[in-house]
RNA sequence: CGGGGCGUGGCGCAGCUUGGAAGCGCGCCUGCUUUGGGAGCAGGAGGCCGCCGGUUCAAAUCCGGCCGCCCCGACCA
């Protein structure tokens, strides 16, 4: 590609408001530029980017066997309907009507389409098992898009889907994704992390999200330090103590906390420290009320309490439910005196506390000294709390959770006969017995990995793209293109290279040697090679590797060979 | 949705407190010079000061409303 006929609109400083490296990089070095909010222009230097990065990507998922297709962008509601997920799937979908007021939404997950496509046409367990993927653009109606193309409302991602008959073959379909998802992160050189997660709004089992470790991520992980655990910070658990005994006799006392409704001033105003308070958080779901008790310095896990009481519908009680259930304002909830049919939960760790701080279910007041068994008995104890980092790990005796920020590149999930059983994806058995399919779903943030590629690949001057991911392979920076010596070996070179099957950008516009070098250096291919007064005098080019500025002056007919090398490893 | 910040030529910013001729750097255009790390000199073009309304003799500046963008939080494959 010629320099001087390329579209590569290049910006000397970064628009303010732009802070993430890999955001301020992408528009300064001309990748991309933003429409909206969340929204980007992918320009001819990211396109090429994307492309590389979706070809891995595709040459993985067909070497693992799976078959690539092309979903619709519009889903009718009522394909969102049959599967439950109109109403709650989260962030709401995107909805739009069309002239005859159907209405429909633009895609955030395509579990509806690709099970709906699947069970138009398969009857026999002879069809199965099938993995089929695609490339495509998702809507989701963020929150709050940041970062670039870290979170966007429009984004790129793959998505894979298995069709299998038995659960044992779900296990072998999803062990080749995993492994293609391995493989493509080595190829693209993104060191990931594999991390136990949640599932969310898909649902299922078995989830592993990939993750990048970034200081600029989103989401945290806890490693640990000694063992091979490690867990998004929404599943991660700790070891829990040692259980003590349960007191034999009470001696609570009543003590008046007058407008004292958050830990902080309970604890400040009776002289003590959250640690010693436990905390009683009251929640309804559709079977009842639930109080679930914590360490006052912890914070509950909703996810983990939503999995204990299989809550669809888990959420705070309001001001009046609190106020019915305690008799008191929210802010004096106590485990001790609630009303039957409440559900005390209380985290493991409770047990190993004693003589502690509760609300007392009556206005402006808690007790303190209470105990498990004199006082009260929770019905059950279990891991609740949001796990923080030094815990103890529970997975091995000697190690402790390392926190650690990230980046979500990948999810896969075994999601077994949610979508198969509620939109008919079903075949008949060997024994002729009608089955639902078992599926498994396997996503892969395509646009969000070239930004993780610009965080973890990047310095001062620009960015230094790994070799499968970069826009060109090389560049050549012709210094003085009005020697006509000099350009006819720069021309030359070019030609040698793409002959040679390397993808170049080849700078021969008239501009000065300093423009040249920062933007070659912004722009980040592998090599680069200097066409210039070195040539002049010594008959060489100077090679210079961007990731660590390694330079090596080579004669011109080993140019070639020298490039080719030094690609390898790139 | 809550908190904070910002909106002035393409980009980065000053001016706003205290109303009175729209500025600076970079970029862009022309000419000459220059050619190994975002060149020099000279000349030039380019702005509904986010939008609407109000106050005033007079508004980029003060007041009200709206829109947009960024950051933090809540939230989230």
């Amino acid at each position: 590609m010629l320099a001087s006929r390329f579209y590569m609109p290049t910006l000397r400083e970064a628009p303010a408001d732009a802070e993430m490296p890999s955001h301020r990089l992408l528009l300064r070095g001309g990748f991309i530029r933003p429409l909206s909010a969340g929204i980007f222009t992918w320009l001819p230097l990211g396109q090429r980017v994307l492309q590389r990065v979706e070809n891995v990507v595709r040459e993985e998922m067909n070497r693992a066997g799976a078959h690539e297709v092309l979903m619709p962008v519009l889903h009718p509601r009522d394909l969102w309907e049959r599967s439950g997920r109109w109403d709650t799937f989260q962030p709401t979908p995107l909805r739009v009507t069309d002239r005859a007021e159907r209405e429909f939404c633009l895609g955030p997950t395509h579990e509806e389409v690709i099970t709906d496509l699947i069970a138009m046409d398969l009857d026999s367990y002879r069809e199965l098992p099938v993995t089929l993927y695609q490339i495509q653009v998702k809507f989701r109606d963020e929150i709050r898009p940041r970062g670039g193309l870290i979170r966007g409302k429009e984004f790129i991602m793959k998505d894979a889907y298995s069709f299998d008959r038995t659960r044992e073959g779900l296990d072998t379909s999803y062990d080749a994704m995993y492994d293609a998802y391995v493989r493509i992160f080595e190829r693209l050189r993104l060191p990931v992390v594999v991390v136990e997660a949640e599932a969310g709004s898909i649902g299922g089992t078995d989830t592993r999200e990939f993750m990048l470790l970034s200081e600029n991520g989103e989401d945290t992980v806890y490693m640990c330090d000694s063992c091979d655990y490690a867990s998004n910070a929404e599943c991660a658990t700790a070891m829990a103590p040692e259980p003590i005994e349960p007191a034999a006799e009470s001696h609570r006392e009543l003590v008046s906390t007058p407008d004292a409704k958050t830990v902080e001033q309970v604890t400040g105003m009776l002289g003590t420290t959250p640690d010693r308070l436990v905390k009683t958080l009251l929640y309804r779901t559709d079977e009842g009320f639930i109080a679930a008790l914590v360490r006052g310095d912890r914070s509950l896990n909703e996810f983990k309490l939503a999995r204990i009481v299989h809550g669809e519908s888990l959420r705070m009680a309001d001001e009046a439910e609190v106020r019915e259930l305690t008799g008191a304002r929210v802010g004096f909830a106590g485990p001790v005196g609630l009303p039957e049919n409440v559900r005390i939960i209380a985290d493991y760790e409770v047990q190993a506390m004693s003589d502690f701080v509760t609300g007392a279910n009556q206005d402006d007041a808690h007790f303190t000294n209470v105990n498990l068994g004199a006082d009260f008995e929770p019905d059950e104890f279990a891991d609740l709390r949001e796990a923080c980092h030094g815990d103890s790990c529970a997975h091995c005796d000697s190690g402790a959770l390392q926190a650690r920020r990230c980046i979500e590149m990948a999810h896969v999930f075994k999601l077994g006969t949610n979508y198969s059983e509620a939109l008919d994806a079903t075949f008949r058995d060997a024994d002729g017995h009608e089955q639902p399919c078992i599926m498994g779903c396997y996503g892969i943030g395509v646009s969000r990995i070239v930004s993780a590629l610009v965080e973890q690949y990047h310095d001062d001057a620009g960015i230094m793209w790994p070799r499968e991911s970069a826009p060109f392979d090389a560049t050549i920076l012709l210094l003085s293109p009005d020697d006509e010596e000099l350009r006819a070996v720069a021309d030359n070179l070019y030609a040698e290279l793409r002959e040679a099957g390397i993808e170049v950008l080849y700078d021969e516009r008239d501009a000065s040697p300093g423009v040249k070098f920062a933007e070659a250096d912004l722009i980040g291919a592998p090599v680069r090679a200097v066409v210039g007064r070195t040539t002049k005098k010594e008959g060489k080019v100077e090679l210079r590797r961007r990731v660590d500025g390694e330079e090596q002056l080579v004669p011109l007919d080993e140019a070639v060979k020298a490039i080719v090398t030094l690609l390898g490893d790139a």
